[in-house]
DNA sequence: GTCGCATGTATGCGGAATGCATATATTTAC
DNA sequence: GTAAATATATGCATTCCGCATACATGCGAC
């Protein structure tokens, strides 16, 4: 009973928590939710190509392929070429970066908002928790890159975070 | 930093979980991540109007309509017409109701997988903790049902949900 | 009582995002 | 040097959605 009541309120959270984020860095940039994604990611690994960006979100190869199209539009993305003459090496503008960021701290805020209130002590046994809980939603290496795929590496690098521990 | 680190994997599980439960429950349930929703909706409160329908999904009415005609095809909700001619009384189906179990069973198994290993004691912290979240999150009455959409309501009845309490 | 307004539902239309199948270009292996 | 593998791009159809609009019912003023 009581068990199940603690599940039903994660799930509830979980929803209304994702909601939040998606609709907050949805503004950020348009093209729908994966938009944001992409950003966050491209950002963190410069030359990232279109299959292992689309890998991350989650979509189809095609898929990626014009949600690239749509943010290089708007002047947010570039493909760059490499080394490799078939990978076209994705990088961040000036534009996409700024926005970037803007995404990054609206994700940022709706947390803060939601966590205000929770003390030092609290936060400290929700951030336990929390690293179990992650550790075990997460599948795979694939599984574990989508999951982060919005998350501010900065402030949860590799060896730290609980999602990348889990597959490594 | 480290605050900035609970509301990082606050984001990576709300997120993660999310896409899993909506992966889940879109299998029992055809015609995209709002037809669960709708069943689950409708089945806790039968007689259900479309336009309180669209409110608790967060769709525009033509799109409640829309999506009322493809479960109503499927054989899994009806519209009935009530006591006022305007209002076309929405009730699951037989197969409805199987189907909506169904779904909350899917929902609880993914919860109970990433909650498994959690002691009791740490449960009913956990527990505490996201009641107060969850209050923190909601907005209003309309946000609060969006939230409890997919909720099992039998495990946490509307004088004990935080989410419901936050508002009322 | 009937006329106007609010409420609830339904539909025409166009758009955004996606997946599948397929085509093209480049690298690699033998 | 040719075949398979890899990476990207495109044609096409589909799903789901919102806006604008039309239609039906109920309600109140007078």
């Amino acid at each position: 009973m009581s068990e199940d009541r603690t599940a039903n309120l994660l799930g509830a959270l979980a929803l209304g928590l994702a909601d939040a984020l998606v609709r907050e860095t949805e503004l950020c940039a348009e093209h729908g939710a994966t938009a944001p994604a992409a950003l966050v990611t491209v950002g963190f690994y410069p030359g990232e190509p279109i299959d292992g960006l689309a890998r991350t979100l989650g979509l189809s190869h095609s898929a990626t392929v014009r949600l690239v199209d749509r943010l290089a539009k708007d002047g947010l993305l570039e493909r760059r070429g490499g080394a490799d003459g078939r990978i076209s090496a994705l990088h961040l503008t000036r534009r996409g970066q700024a926005r970037r960021r803007a995404i990054l701290q609206g994700r940022r805020r709706v947390l803060a908002e939601v966590l205000d209130g929770v003390s030092a002590d609290e936060r400290a046994a929700l951030t336990g928790l929390m690293e179990r809980l992650l550790a075990a939603l997460t599948r795979d290496r694939q599984h574990a890159d989508h999951i982060c795929r919005l998350c501010d590496e900065r402030v949860c690098p590799g060896e730290t975070c609980p999602v990348e521990c889990a597959v490594t």
